[in-house]
DNA sequence: TCCTTTGATGAAGGATTCTTCAGGTTTGGT
DNA sequence: ACCAAACCTGAAGAATCCTTCATCAAAGGA
């Protein structure tokens, strides 16, 4: 793989003026905006700058391509969530390692489902080249954090085996999909349930993992 | 919704000559080719045909459009893997719970395995319109034959909760992407520790949701 | 006020892509 | 051998799309 290829992923120009940071949110805005009404094929950069109430030469003046767009908002998202999980995870250290589970569990679910929209919208990119890649670089990330917060669990097992981290929050994040992408924004209650469940599920899978390690 | 949204993407014509069975086979396979070796932003009826060895005005014979070929393929796929774990889950009645979604579970995994190219080329293109409905579709048949299964446990507990039953396939379907969207394909020695601990996912949640019905 | 930087515009070039159709080739029955 | 049906071809029309650049407007320090 070329190496050019990461550099022209880079933002292009960043903001000085305070105008200037007002149009690069609002693209930012519409692309998720052109995402959800349009879909992936129909994302143009012209419909994107229209949408954003810019012209299109102003849009490329901060993207070097259409690409760089998705992966920047793509990114941005990515990397919130992550954040949210890994803040958890540290004030959640040196406590039972269900109640560890359950914090990371139900903070993952809310920042999935706080701005719905925007997931289920990233969800049509983050197939694209680059998409993957950026998912496992976060995946990993995340499971350090996780790792790091079980290793202090009061009630200690043996410590958790790597593999079955990145396994639970795959496992995870595939149901969250699958229920986003189900349809309509999902009620409340679905939500209660949803993060129940996921909260179960890990629970169950990590007591049955430690456990069984010899 | 337009109507005409789903009547454009039956295929066109049904061949009836050897060869022309034939070609669609091979304009099946290129599809799966092109996918894999440039990705879905650059798969073009025109490559596709290509690469198929047939010109673009055959394709057109059997695929009124680029979109309806794609869905035919991907509608394929999911049917076969969807038949097999059906087939498993009829002749695992009757037997204990953990069994049961053993065998489920690794039925499902190397349906998956089998053909990690096709699997991992679909991923690419299950986001398109039509993408996330066949999902459902095919999720909501499997959950079915799932919870049939269950049913006929020995070591009948409640009934399994519907919900959980599509938190666990869906669950298991995330981790499978992920595993499979990680890269190169998998060494036997990572199908065999996914297998197992995949099973081990859906065993502990199982075991879980049915106890904790009240 | 004046001038340099920063920001915005949008028409147009160049490149792809989807899809059709008029005309040729192959097959299989009679 | 003959013919109708099935099948294949691929150049070309029509429609988008990405990206650039010459030009204009706004901002803010000197």
């Amino acid at each position: 793989m070329p190496a050019d290829a990461l550099l022209a992923l880079e933002p292009r120009k960043t903001p000085v003026q305070a105008r200037s940071a007002v149009t690069v949110q609002s693209i930012s805005e519409a692309t998720i905006q052109v995402l959800l009404s349009q879909g992936a094929e129909r994302l143009t950069t012209t419909r994107v700058a229209e949408r954003a109430g810019v012209s299109v030469g102003t849009l490329y003046q901060y993207y070097p391509n259409k690409r760089s767009l998705l992966f920047a908002v793509l990114e941005n998202h990515l990397n919130k969530v992550a954040a949210r999980v890994e803040a958890v995870c540290e004030s959640a250290r040196h406590k039972p390692l269900a109640g560890m589970i359950q914090e990371m569990a139900e903070a993952f679910v809310d920042a999935k489902m706080e701005r719905a929209d925007i997931s289920v919208a990233l969800y049509r990119i983050s197939t694209g080249l680059g998409g993957p890649l950026l998912v496992k670089q976060v995946g990993q990330r995340l499971r350090r954090a996780v790792e790091a917060m079980l290793g202090t669990a009061t009630d200690a097992k043996s410590p958790p085996d790597k593999f079955a981290v990145e396994i639970m929050l795959s496992a995870m994040g595939g149901a969250m999909r699958s229920l986003l992408e189900a349809g309509s924004n999902p009620s409340p209650a679905t939500v209660r349930k949803a993060r129940e469940q996921l909260v179960l599920l890990c629970q169950s899978y990590m007591a049955a993992a430690t456990a069984k390690r010899v």
